[in-house]
DNA sequence: CGATTACTTGAGCGAGGTCAACGACGGTGG
DNA sequence: CCACCGTCGTTGACCTCGCTCAAGTAATCG
């Protein structure tokens, strides 16, 4: 049932090999690598488990981890003067978190759910690089693609209504899902309302709002906490779009 | 007066002599290679000028070329299917415009004014980092900076009142500035308000209403079109990060 | 099973969007 | 040199979307 089972490896090689089986475009540090190198890099990496709601890192830490989600979810959170707090990014399973060339980390990564991932040191990671070179121009694939993603949720945030934000944000859930190859018919959503409206730059109620609209219309499900099912994915995509009026 | 007019060398060697004399942190894609390999550059790179408002490219165009703007000022933008556009940035001389991994680029770059840029191909440019390997963490360490400061913009456009928001964008621009060594009681503002409020997520009156608000309290002027002066910076600054109230 | 946290729903209000009118500026052609 | 036009910026009046505050319900966990 679990892809992860495979009792002799590390989590980061189970990832790297989830990977591979799923062809995915994105998930993943260690995609590129031959056995020998993912070998290497089990005998490096720390495996560990932490429980749901645990900091991975803080912003403003010395930068001197990278971590793999072989197992999770994650948001990724920064912090106004005022507490207000903006979510930049939620991360799943087989994503990397935490690469950064800048002395400190940028943002806290908080863990949604309990979460096994796959920790490496600086100076291993460095030590890796020098190694195999494609990893640096995987590690530069990975970043234009989190700035892609990130532009894309500035004009979410810039210039979508309430209604058209959330209905993004589900369809940014069926994307993730299908990267990490699940059957997507019935989608994880471990983020609180709260977390939503963070990511959104709206309010909780605003998001619980658009949800029990979309309810109503029977255009979603909420079969238990959590939980989400697209049922009618059209009318959602043209409500992001700003194609239904 | 003007520090661009060493007439033996291309503008790309120039940029990044500028960016070597200044000492930046961020600009220029050549700042950490020797006189050598600027040599080398400048006989491949192309050089031209283009006026105000022409496309340097466009959203979807194949990503074949990278350009360093030497002289002038650019915004990055996306359209929605509707219509309605976000600047994703602006870019100012020194900056790279157009390095990405992807296929195609993913999002039309203009002018605002008229401009100097330096041209690569992209085979040129894959042959520069193969030769010289510092290229290529360059570009990363490129590519970190504009992630992190995308997710600060989302930090504004999604948490921030319109005013602060506004007083985020002048400060940025204060930031910018310096980043060029510019000296900077009066900043170059060649973006109109529509610019501004579509990098914002406001409307161009809400934008226009901020300003006239901050030069009746005596916190900027406005000497020339174009141009602002930070009069009051303190205030400027609180109300961005909220801490006024 | 009580306490805490998450979610829903309602009522009222205000920040900012919309629509509209007007003025300033800069280029263009007579 | 001036009349004309298009773009840009300002300001006002109005209205709406989403925020705020509040109360109540449901889920979760010791």
């Amino acid at each position: 049932m679990n892809p992860f089972d495979a009792p002799r490896q590390t989590e980061l090689a189970a990832a790297a090999q989830v990977c591979d089986r799923c062809g995915s475009r994105v998930a993943g540090l260690c995609q590129p690598l031959d056995s020998a190198a993912l070998d290497e890099i089990s005998s490096e990496a720390q495996q560990m488990t932490m429980p749901a709601h645990a900091a991975v890192f803080r912003e403003g830490d010395p930068a001197g981890r990278i971590f793999t989600l072989v197992d999770g979810f994650a948001k990724l959170t920064r912090l106004l003067p005022d507490g207000k707090q903006q979510v930049v990014g939620f991360r799943f399973a087989g994503d990397v978190i935490g690469y950064t060339t800048l002395p400190t980390y940028p943002f806290d990564a908080e863990l949604l759910t309990e979460s096994r991932l796959c920790r490496l040191d600086r100076g291993q990671l460095d030590a890796l690089l020098r190694r195999y070179p494609t990893l640096e121009r995987r590690m530069l694939d990975l970043c234009v693609q989190e700035l892609t993603a990130t532009q894309e949720q500035l004009v979410t945030v810039g210039r979508r209504s309430a209604e058209a934000r959330v209905a993004a944000f589900l369809l940014s859930l069926v994307e993730a899902s299908r990267r990490r190859n699940r059957p997507c018919s019935v989608l994880e959503m471990p983020m609180t309302r709260s977390d939503i409206a963070d990511f959104l730059g709206l309010t909780l109620e605003t998001v619980s709002r658009s949800l029990t609209a979309f309810r109503k219309r029977g255009w979603i499900r909420e079969p238990v906490h959590h939980r989400v099912e697209l049922v009618n994915f059209a009318a959602l995509s043209a409500l992001a779009e700003g194609t239904d009026d």
